[in-house]
Order: structure tokens, then C-alpha cells, then sequence
DNA sequence: TACGTCACTTGCATTTTGCAAGTTTCATTG
DNA sequence: CAATGAAACTTGCAAAATGCAAGTGACGTA
């Protein structure tokens, strides 16, 4: 599996907002990258996202991201060979970076909500429709 | 001077992040935000950061910016016209995310530095040169 | 043997970037 | 007053990135 060397060294500047930016600074490897913080690590689970990223995209989003040593795969299973991925460290310091975003966009953007609020409304939703029967374990 | 209307509304989630980046989620428009926040404010001083961004492109980001609302352009001279553009309220408040950008890329790319740092570098340099004449009033 | 699934890859069409050169509006210089 | 220069963009076009749909390969299951 040839994984290209290329992009070593190819900053525009040393600022570090300009370098980071030329690691990640594209419509969709942040979306990746918060996905993999919320502990989905499949090609599939990635690609499932409500932002439905492209597959050709994701497979090379995944390619660099692996390339930059912000996150690392290892195959959770053989027969046939399946892969997982996570973040390596460094990518997971990119929380701080993704909570900043979540901030601005939360006091900045009418109509934007996390993650969690999605859920519990959708728990509330589904709650009054069901009449609360069942207390619904293992929630997903 | 037509400024669409266009891109109203058209977030590819309700996710802060995605939507964040929906709009300054490119390889130059933080950068636009960062020489703001610096101080820079006409066309020519925008134009020549240090990562070299290409006129047409600096045009439309300010465009976007601007009908985003980060930004906003008045003229500061007449005969000829000549615009200055400033950081709203909103775009000011992106100065956490490049903070947190800085943090990031300080820590995770080597060889970065931010522009302080570079700034204390030259002065150094210039001072060994200059045998440190002069108190060298007024840094920026 | 015939699906179905997961994880990708491939082939284009469309959009966005980037480079270089050109334009417009003045102010200044000779 | 003609020539030059600068600032702030615009335009044309080539190159690269993005996006969509369909295809592929290696299995597991019915």
C-alpha cells in the first residue's frame, strides 16, 4: 500500500494558523476528526455522518490524516480485513480547536446545535410518541 | 455592486462545526480573519501577509466575509475611494479559534512560531547588527 | 449458487484555486 | 500637461480539488 511521502515540509509560512490550516483546513477533515472524538471509528460510520461526505473524499481525507500522524488504523478484524480508525494524540488535541468552533457557532449561527442537544431532543420525541414505555436501554 | 444573496442558508448540518466551517472552513479565510485582528485593515496590507494569497481570491474572501457578516468595509478616504475593512463583533469573537489554531500548531508542528515570536527574532537580529542603537520606540 | 455488506476505487463533470496580466481612478513628477 | 506610479480590484484561463454515481473485491449468509 503505497502511502505517499509527499506533503513533508510544504507549509505556507511558520505560522502556526497557516501550517495547521494547511493540515486540516478543508471542508471536511474536521467533520472527521469530531466524528472520531465521538468514538466512531469504521469507514462506515465516518461515511454515515448527517454531513454525508463523499466516499472518494473520506477514503483521502483518511489517507492524510494518516499521513499527518493524526490518527492511526489498525484492522479490528480479519476475514476479510476491516480497519479502524482512531486518533493518535495529536489528534485528539485537536478537541480544544473543535470546542472553539462548537462555541462560535452555537453563539453565531442561528439553528446550529450540538450533538447532545440533537440526541435529547430526539430522546424527548421519541419519549412523548412512545408514551415512555420502555425505559430504553443502550441508547445509540 | 451586486452582492448576491446567495449562500442563505445553506449549512450542510445543524452541527455548529460543519456550519462553522461552512463559512470560513477554506484554506484562506481564518487567515483574512487573523491580519484583522493584527490590525491590518486596507486591500494592499491584507494582500501582503506572508503566505501570499492571491489577489482574486483575497477579493471573494472579502466578499464572503463580508455578506457572512465577520466583516464590514467603509471608506477611508475619498478621491480616490479607497475601503478599510474591520472585524464585526462576530468576527472578532473567531479570535478563540485561532487561539486555539496557535495552541495547536505551536505545540504539534515543529519549526512554527507565532508572529511575536518572529517579530522578538527580528528584533534581535536587528539589534545585534545595529549594535543596538536606538530604544526602538513604538514595536509592533 | 445467489445475494448482501463493508470498504473502498474509478470515471467523469463541476467547482474552486491560483497565476498573470489588465483596468480604473486618482496623485505626483518632470 | 503628458508620463509615471500606486492602490484596489477584475478578468481569463489552466490546474487542482470536490462531488456524484457506479463499479470492484472479499468475504459471510441464505
Amino acid at each position: 500500500m503505497k502511502r505517499s511521502k509527499k506533503g513533508v515540509g510544504k507549509f505556507r509560512s511558520v505560522c502556526p494558523i497557516a501550517s495547521t490550516l494547511d493540515l486540516v483546513g478543508d471542508k471536511w477533515s474536521l467533520l472527521v476528526v469530531r466524528d472520531l472524538l465521538r468514538g466512531r471509528s469504521t469507514y462506515g460510520e465516518l461515511a454515515s455522518a448527517p454531513e454525508k461526505i463523499p466516499t472518494n473524499i473520506l477514503a483521502d481525507r483518511l489517507r492524510r490524516l494518516e499521513d499527518a500522524g493524526l490518527i492511526e488504523s489498525s484492522a479490528y478484524q480479519e476475514r476479510p480485513v476491516r480497519y479502524a480508525y482512531k486518533l493518535s494524540a495529536k489528534g485528539e488535541a485537536l478537541e480544544d480547536v473543535l470546542r472553539a468552533f462548537v462555541t462560535w457557532g452555537k453563539a453565531h449561527i442561528p439553528g446550529t446545535k450540538t450533538y447532545t442537544e440533537v440526541a435529547r431532543s430526539n430522546e424527548r420525541q421519541t419519549a412523548a410518541r412512545a408514551g415512555s414505555r420502555k425505559p430504553s436501554r443502550n441508547p445509540r
